[in-house]
DNA sequence: CTCATGCCCTGCTGGC
DNA sequence: TGCCAGCAGGGCATGA
């Protein structure tokens, strides 16, 4: 559940803090936390104990740290992935242990870094840094996942090209991060609402004008959302301060089931959709003559 | 290769 | 009051 917006807020709050700091040790509180992690808890002590924490990235719903074990030794990537209720928070020292921590790192400073994660589906590992296809690195597990619509190197003609050749709906689409990456199920249902799309209209059917509008819609909702420090529905998407943004104030589909659409007054619908839920308006968004 | 589905996991909510 | 089903869903394995 945290998107590109809720995620970018995390690795600006650690981009504040960690770069210049050093790992000074790291606890391992749930094994399920590391489950990526080769070697286990012994191997991630082992390579990152001692390093030294040169900057933050993120690609998509990816985060990693590149560390540098020793001076003159090649980065790592301290791969860090929040999955659905995963946080990353800087806890004064003093704050003792945490509900839901799974991964304690010690920093020789006036905070630890904690993964916190109620749901354990996200976690942290190690990883080898490869190069991109400009002019960066990545984790060699992270390289599979597309750049997203904020990225300056992100490729909208080849984007539109390979969306309108997917065999598939719109909605499955946009969720498939080795196609465009960042957008979850709110991102995915507040961007078909402002385009007036249903989610399962054949990627095949959609015009290059109506892809770059789309578009349009995602940079600017994410863009928004951003600007409000994220979406938060509960306590579970957090800043690295465990403060929520603001931005559930401004959905206009996603989890408004029943509630008039604030464009045209239809009720919105909640569906059924990947086992999930879809949520659309079913006047301003209409089911697609030709089903996938 | 593409596409669809099921699973992993915990806490909360609502019905009976 | 307790119990249980349903729900939240990102990413990956698997099978067609």
């Amino acid at each position: 559940m945290p998107e590109l917006p809720e995620v970018e807020v995390v690795r600006r709050g650690l981009d504040a803090y960690l770069p210049g700091r050093s790992i000074a040790g790291v606890s391992v509180l749930h094994a399920r936390a590391i489950r990526r992690q080769r070697g286990g808890a012994r191997a991630l002590a082992a390579e990152i104990v001692g390093a030294h924490i040169e900057t933050v990235s993120r690609r998509g719903k990816y985060l990693w740290c590149v560390v540098r074990p020793r001076s003159g030794s090649e980065p790592r990537a301290l791969v860090m992935h929040l999955g659905m209720s995963g946080q990353l928070l800087l806890p004064a020292l003093s704050t003792g242990t945490l509900r839901h921590g799974r991964v304690k790192f010690s920093l020789n400073a006036d905070r630890d870094l904690w993964f916190v994660d109620q749901r354990t589906f996200g976690g942290v590992y190690t990883d080898d840094l490869v190069a991109d296809d400009q002019h960066g690195s990545l984790p060699s597990s992270v390289e599979h996942i597309a750049r997203d619509p904020l990225d300056p190197d992100f490729d909208e003609r080849a984007f539109s090209r390979d969306l309108r050749r997917r065999g598939t709906g719109i909605k499955r689409a946009l969720l498939d991060q080795s196609l465009v990456s960042g957008i979850g199920n709110i991102y995915a249902d507040e961007s078909l609402w402002r385009t007036r799309v249903h989610y399962d209209k054949p990627c095949a059917t959609l015009s290059a004008a109506q892809v770059r509008e789309m578009l349009d819609h995602v940079r600017d909702v994410m863009s928004q959302a951003l600007d409000q420090g994220g979406t938060s529905f509960d306590s579970l998407y957090v800043n690295v301060n465990g403060e929520s943004g603001y931005f559930d104030r401004s959905l206009d589909a996603y989890g408004r089931e029943n509630q008039p659409c604030r464009r045209c007054g239809t009720a919105i619908r909640r569906e059924p959709f990947m086992n999930r839920s879809s949520y659309r308006c079913p006047r301003c968004q209409r089911a697609p003559r030709q089903q996938v």
